[in-house]
RNA sequence: CGCGGGAUGGAGCAGCCCGGUAGCUCGUCAGGCUCAUAACCUGAAGGUCGUAGGUUCAAAUCCUACUCCCGCAC
């Protein structure tokens, strides 16, 4: 089939990888977010796609949105059997959903209706989901609305973090849509409508997402932490010397476990941190301006005794 | 030119402001103690203090440039 890939970041890019070793479809174009002006230093930066698809020598388009006629013109005069859309940024109006033959089909990592939207991978885990997964879906007007095609799942463990879980179902999206290109040459998907309850969306993470309140319960701060990590990362603040001002602490691993005492209390000498409800164990972290670390090693060079009061 | 922090034996850090013997907590190795141990005791090895210049009798420390890493903001 002849086929336009439309995607931006790293979990888009393993997928555009698998089609590009595949072989067995035509790319007929990449579409990706423009390079901006971001990060440390603000230098213009390529998305992981673009990247990829600029390297695979695969013709790449980047339009700041997709709203007007002549992108859509342009668009339409690929003539695609389909297009491929993962995490890809933009909103596609209705005559780009319809231009291709058989039309947009988008991957997306929950399981609809759970986690419409742009961040259901931290999403899952915050909430303390046990289940999750990657699904294909036609896609329409709608945000996330479409009849699924296919589904692939996979647990949440209680050591995933956002980006342990992202690998998996990155893998497992690159597994599924190929499979899925095969069917539809085959004539054997079957849509099916998603389910009328259970829906949630999974809302972009904000500032406030990343900051640890210590009232909370021991489990929900711990979903917090592991589902922010390691990036943006989950974070509390404390006073490296009793003198200087608070510094942010990035917390980017835990785990439950046993204790109690005022909310923020740092319980002895191994990181047990007192909840609300009960205590975590911090297992990772980052100080600002210094690589993450484990807790041993954070240990071995900053003394953080019981007592301490996080924030 | 967005703002800021950092680079010191294998790991994590202190020392830098106020130049003058390379330090801490671990790890590693050897020996000792012990029924035994990741425990305890003793000893040892291991560092061009990111790179290149400069100032100085003397630079981890002060000055300049560069490389790499990171936090914030976006």
């Amino acid at each position: 089939m002849r086929l336009v890939f439309m995607g931006s970041p790293g979990f888009a890019a393993t997928v555009l990888s698998r089609l590009i070793a595949d072989g067995t479809h035509d790319i007929a174009c990449v579409y990706s977010q423009p390079p901006r002006p971001s990060g440390r230093g603000r230098k213009l930066r390529q998305t992981p796609v673009h990247e990829l698809a600029e390297g695979a020598g695969l013709t790449v388009r980047t339009p700041k949105s997709l709203k007007k006629a002549p992108e859509q013109a342009e668009f339409a005069a690929l003539d695609a059997d389909l297009a491929i859309v993962v995490a890809y940024g933009l909103i596609l109006p209705q005559p780009i959903l319809d231009a291709p033959t058989h039309g947009c089909i988008n991957l997306h990592a929950s399981l609809l209706p759970r986690w419409r939207g742009a961040a259901p991978i931290q999403r899952a885990i915050m909430a303390g989901d046990t289940k999750t997964g990657v699904q294909a879906m036609v896609m329409e007007a709608g945000l996330d609305t479409g009849p699924v095609l296919a589904t692939r799942e996979t647990d949440i463990k209680p050591d995933d973090t956002a980006g342990s879980l992202h690998d998996r179902l990155a893998a497992l999206g690159a597994e599924l849509i190929p499979e899925v290109l095969a069917d539809l040459s085959a004539g054997r998907l079957t849509p099916e409508a998603q389910a009328d309850e259970g829906m949630t969306y999974a809302a972009k993470l904000t500032p406030e997402d990343q900051v640890i309140d210590w009232t909370r319960p021991a489990a929900e701060i711990d979903a917090q932490i592991r589902g922010l990590a390691p990036a943006p990362g989950a974070y509390c603040h404390w006073r490296p010397e009793a003198v200087l001002p608070e510094e942010r602490l990035k917390l980017l691993m835990s785990e439950v476990a046993d204790g109690q005492g005022t909310a923020g209390t740092v319980l002895d000498d191994q990181l047990t941190i007192a909840c609300g409800d009960g205590a975590i164990r911090i297992l990772r972290l980052q100080r600002a301006g210094r690589g993450p670390v484990e807790a041993g090693d954070f240990l071995r060079g900053t003394q953080i005794p019981a007592g301490t009061t996080l924030t």
